[in-house]
DNA sequence: ATGGCATTAGGATAATGA
């Protein structure tokens, strides 16, 4: 038999960066220091024209965008380029906000299928942004569901802009009726889970105070008045080769860091 | 806290975020 030529461990990582051109000195020692070899970004801020491939390929990755002016916008970064990648998510062609895209990668024998989202705060709740965000979900479980008929190893890594419980959150009382953490939402969220997704940080981790985002304001860092809003959620084909998953908190220390941390995870096949 | 801060685009502030 002979020997496959796919790799049989993967990282991926997910991190919102809040602004590829303000964050590009932390991108790259970031990708130095933990060499992911899959890396989603959400929230370039960017268009695909003027994000700034070219630092990020000298240090030693594929670049693929899927930009829009001013806000929004995600990116995958690879080690090796991708077979495939598909912008937008389904469900409303009138949807102009770039927060979804997907890239396949080969892996044990076969194929990883990498979506990397950035969903919808949300707030106001009493404004059209909140109807989007649940619409946004259900978007993104329909193409869940599909993926899931595939029985491949499929991850939906990025930022969910969801707290799923109280204990993701430093201070429950603070969120309640925030769009992050209204029953509609959170239900939602939990959704994912009934379809056979696995939220990774949850399944490898059992301390409290597992946050990826701290505010910019009012001394919330030094506070630890943190919430976990970054989910890496994987298929059961996915979740069977977890090896471990890690939270980049130090990176919320650095000079000029965005308001989130890098999260990781370690696929690896068996041999 | 009604973003108290931060980013982008742009060239002053408005829009956006969680």
């Amino acid at each position: 038999m002979s020997s496959s030529a796919t790799p049989n461990t993967l990282s991926i990582a997910t991190w919102n960066i809040n602004g590829i051109k303000a964050r590009l000195d932390n991108l790259v020692a970031w990708l130095n220091e933990c060499q992911p070899d899959i890396a989603c970004l959400q929230e370039i801020k960017s268009t695909d024209e003027t994000f700034p491939r070219a630092a990020i390929e000298e240090a030693g990755y594929h670049v693929e965008t899927h930009g829009q002016k001013g806000f929004n916008g995600v990116a995958i970064l690879s080690r090796v380029s991708p077979d495939e990648v598909t912008r937008r998510l389904p469900g409303d062609d009138g949807d102009e906000q770039a927060r979804f895209m997907e890239a396949v990668f080969p892996f044990a024998g076969s194929v990883l299928r990498v979506g990397c989202l950035y969903l919808p705060n949300g707030n106001p709740v009493d404004t059209e942004k909140f109807p989007y965000k649940l619409d946004w979900m259900k978007r993104l479980r329909a193409l869940a569901r599909e993926r899931l008929e595939l029985e491949e190893p499929f991850v939906l890594v990025g930022d969910y802009n969801v707290i799923p419980q109280p204990e993701d959150c430093h201070d429950p009382q603070a969120w309640e009726g925030d769009a992050l953490f209204r029953p509609e939402t959170r239900e939602a969220f939990r959704l994912f889970e009934s379809l056979g997704l696995t939220d990774a940080i949850r399944a490898t981790n059992d301390a409290d105070e597992l946050y990826t985002f701290w505010d910019y304001q009012a001394g919330a860092w030094q506070k630890n008045n943190g919430i976990r809003i970054d989910h890496m959620m994987l298929s059961p084909e996915a979740a069977r080769m977890l090896r471990g998953c890690e939270i980049d908190k130090h990176v919320r220390s650095w000079e000029k860091p965005s308001d989130h941390v890098p999260c990781r995870l370690t696929l690896g096949a068996e041999s």
